[in-house]
DNA sequence: TACGTGTGGTTGAACTTTCAATACCAGCGC
DNA sequence: GCGCTGGTATTGAAAGTTCAACCACACGTA
């Protein structure tokens, strides 16, 4: 019980230096996203990923895994997404048990004005205000915190994640056209 | 309009891996506190504040800022501890627009009963997964992110913030005693 | 073919957070 | 004193998230 290996003083300043930041960072890119854009993150993030992925559209349970966000979470916030008009679902041909989700043109249009202000957001607040040691840095740091997520007790879900890698079936029946002149979808845009 | 500095594949790597530590690492810890204590994460972080306080309590104000909350935030929450037991409010006696929350002794016991749990997933998830230079590198990286926040358009709220340094009255009404061991509140416990 | 199990996805209720509006009080100028 | 301005805190409604069922279908097995 008392063997627990508490945070000593300059531990306890690491943390609160990061929570702090990463708190006050992403308070500040949800706000500029929904002040500008009229979109919270989530839906900004679940748009992003729909822009990637080919055709556009993504089944529930990718675009879930994708944007990390629980099954339950993406169906509300697709709901609501539809509801805006910015996402469409319709059934999966190959397993009748599932949906696929598409990015409609006006969806992507929203996206594409969201865009600019995110990026600058983050570029400005993140990328401006560290060094490229700092930076490399981060990049390993995020890598070894989501690896350590996925030992331990999920250690079984990591195993048969191996195993996977199939599911890129059905999507053929590509998102609605869209003139948009950006090759790649909105990938650049964070 | 179009001179916006879009991210390079280098930088959206960054950026992704940051994201993802971030999100899946918050959420790993908030599923813990409420699994094991009936928390979320932010009613700990109001605690802990109260419990490193002078008295255990807090001008409602003082908390807000102390936690990242907003006003209207932390009101809500307040009252959802309150109904736990865990918080009490009573009206500042110097300033008569003011309330002072302060940390129950249920509240101590609670948080005092979270803590290792809490601690044992931090240390294991992020200390115990980063190297001593990536740890100094966080607290730096933490600290860029903060202060670049603090500048732009909030840099009038900077400038009076410096003259700030009173708010110390009142806080006298001690919070209820409490045998407890540990003397310096719940520092220690992030 | 029928059954049991597991996956994909949704739903409603409870809870949390945001946003805008409100009430109340302090401090200042007159 | 009186009105003004600004700070402190709360409130209610709307939006978002979590949690625990739940339904429908796929797949393996008998």
């Amino acid at each position: 019980m008392d063997d627990v290996r508490w945070l000593t003083d300059g531990e306890q300043e690491i943390w609160r230096a990061y929570m702090t930041a990463s708190v006050e960072f992403s308070a500040y890119v949800d706000r500029q996203l929904r002040r500008d854009s009229g979109m919270p993150m989530a839906y900004y993030e679940i748009m992003v990923r729909l822009s990637e992925a080919p055709g556009r559209c993504l089944r529930m349970s990718e675009l879930a895994d994708a944007s990390l966000f629980s099954r339950s979470r993406l169906s509300h916030a697709v709901a609501a997404l539809e509801k805006n008009g910015w996402v469409h679902r319709r059934p999966a041909d190959a397993d009748r048990r599932g949906w696929i989700c598409a990015l409609t043109p006006a969806g992507f249009e929203a996206l594409a004005a969201a865009a600019p202000g995110h990026v600058t957001a983050v570029r400005e607040h993140l990328f401006d205000v560290l060094t490229p040691e700092q930076l490399d840095t981060l990049r390993e740091i995020g890598r070894a915190i989501s690896s350590g997520l996925r030992t331990e007790c999920d250690t079984a879900r990591a195993e048969d994640a191996a195993a996977c890698e199939a599911g890129d079936a059905e999507r053929g029946t590509a998102a609605e056209e869209d003139g948009s002149d950006d090759p790649r979808g909105m990938a650049g845009a964070c």
